[in-house]
DNA sequence: AAAAATGACTAAACCGATTTAGCTAAAATA
DNA sequence: TATTTTAGCTAAATCGGTTTAGTCATTTTT
């Protein structure tokens, strides 16, 4: 069974395809087909269950109202939630998304841009990882719209929305010096990303401000890839028995490296946040049903989500509009992990 | 700058686009282009960045490699791993996919394979909501290839990868009896879907063949879209001060309920496993950093989404071809959760 | 030497929509 | 009455590929 096109209307009916693809865009009144005719076409067409191919549709137009959308890993919460409020703006406007998971590798990213762009997408949104400059810039240049998010390159001209990372790691380290904790260490991950280091810079200017020591043994860089072992042995480092200069708390940069993190500690015998105080940026349900569940800098991710689909649908009906940078502030949300 | 067509690198070579599609998909030889042709198109195409249009291409011969995929939220940590599975294999064969998350809402499910069969997706993967036989059987009707992931439907003959439902239910809850708990309980969903009734009676059994009676009050079933207030009365109901006959242990048949209903056994100032043992369904990060570790069952995520891009793949490639149905075991992981 | 095969290529149809330009008859205006 | 408008419609081009059915020399076979 044919799925029935424009044309096997047309032809049932005796009148032109033109006719019917002006009826059943609605421009009949337009386009002056009579009433009569109106009904005849838009009856068969339901009747004959009329599905239009987009696919037709999408290469005589230009258009194929689907966004691309690139983000490091869809099974990682974080976007998983990102990309869930993507999803449904996108929906509501009328645009389907692909999903691709770059890994933070570029030359995966690279090649899902080229993928995507063969598909046609009508414009990307994407968290780029590091060292994709080239391929952000090349997008730029061929003029396709696109917005970045969570992440961004301050050299490129570029749309993007990402959080004021470093208020939100001065909050938090704040938190954690009023609460009297003295030996803050920062954990943060070796992706060579502006973001991760306003994370850094803001928790060292409330070091700085409080008029704490900043001590570098303290900020530890994992490799992205984090291994279990990675953690384990920086956790170890911080708070081993053997240190004499012990961390009494950390912020993490990643939920993901909390997690990892909290299991490392908790399998040490460690206790939150009696002997370490916790907070992280991001919040997964994990950090709501640990030991001591944890104080969050949490993003505003349905803001993100639609922001960034508005921007890129913005961009996309007015290819000239001027680019737009969005900057939004975090909630701090107090659980019990860095005690009272 | 327009994007380089066949056209245009016909053109400035001065030969037909027939020849141009030819040598560009590998068949000069088969078409017996001189090889000198062969490589000047080469040459040229690589230069002028040629990207093949492949809404045009899709258009032609009805294939647009893209798969639909539809799944309850790819905001909850279960589909998201699921959705990067079926993600990482479509993109080994060179297919795309569109994610939607139908929130277990069958108006939508409609919709979305509406949407995604005007798109030409060549096939489907789809975790069925509740009430949407309709619409997976006129799936069938229409020949459009498709497999059924974590749900199915008995009554229709289709594809499907799930798990062994029974088995799993049946195992962890032979664990809580063998470690002595006599008054389980079921957490369950009201999605009236097989794979819920056959966890339920996995559990039953479980409890039948070591002799202990079953009491309906025991099976709670929760609306699925659980409210904190819903699981927070139903686990006061099972371990209420004044119930002379608490539970000692709770089987979660999804981990979303889990999540919440280990934030509500904490907030109860309840210990696991001391007070209440708990086994759940799959294998959330939350699970693993949680107060007590979480004993679970995990699901083959890896397998299932490789099974099904696999079996929709045949299914494309051989529409004649039989349907596959094919139930996976499960793992089960020992944690803490309900003591030793 | 005629017929068949081979080598190297092309014209044109086709997929299913959108869109421009234009046609005819009737009605309105000059 | 001649001209313009309007109402109601259609033919054909177009998007960018793929694919079928050739064409025309040249070479090989009979």
């Amino acid at each position: 069974m044919k799925k029935t096109s424009l044309n096997d209307i047309a032809q049932q009916l005796g009148v032109s395809k033109t006719l019917v693809s002006f009826v059943l865009n609605g421009k009949g009144k337009e386009f002056r087909i009579s009433d009569d005719i109106c009904k005849k076409v838009i009856d068969l067409a339901k009747e004959l269950n009329y599905q239009p191919n987009r696919i037709a549709q999408g290469l005589r137009t230009g258009k194929t109202n689907t966004i691309g959308l690139i983000i490091a890993d869809i099974a990682n919460q974080f976007f998983g939630k990102l990309g869930r409020e993507i999803e449904q703006e996108a929906a509501r406007h009328g645009y389907r998304v692909i999903f691709c998971s770059s890994d933070e590798n570029p030359e995966k990213s690279k090649q899902q841009i080229a993928m995507l762009q063969q598909s046609q997408v009508d414009g990307f949104i994407i968290s780029p990882p590091m060292n994709s400059e080239e391929q952000i810039r090349s997008l730029s240049k061929s003029n396709i719209p696109y917005v970045l998010i969570d992440r961004y390159f301050p050299e490129i001209e570029s749309n993007y929305i990402v959080i004021d990372n470093f208020d939100a790691a001065y909050r938090a380290t704040s938190h954690l010096l009023k609460l009297g904790r003295k030996r803050i260490a920062n954990l943060t991950v070796n992706l060579d990303l502006v973001i991760m280091k306003e994370r850094t810079e803001g928790y060292k200017q409330a070091l700085r401000d409080a008029g704490v020591e900043i001590d570098e043994n303290l900020v530890k860089v994992l490799p992205f890839t984090h291994d279990n072992k990675d953690i384990d042995r920086t956790i170890k480092d911080l708070v081993g028995k053997r240190n004499n200069k012990k961390a009494d708390a950390i912020l993490f940069s990643t939920s993901k490296l909390g997690i990892m993190g909290i299991e490392c500690i908790s399998a040490l015998g460690l206790k939150i946040p009696e002997d370490l105080a916790i907070v992280s940026f991001d919040d997964p349900d994990a950090y709501r049903i640990c030991v001591s569940p944890v104080t969050v800098i949490n993003q505003p991710l349905k803001e993100i989500g639609k922001m960034a689909v508005q921007v890129l649908l913005n961009k996309i009906k007015h290819p000239i509009a001027k680019n737009q940078t969005i900057t939004l502030k975090t909630d701090f949300i107090i659980r019990k992990s860095c005690g009272s």
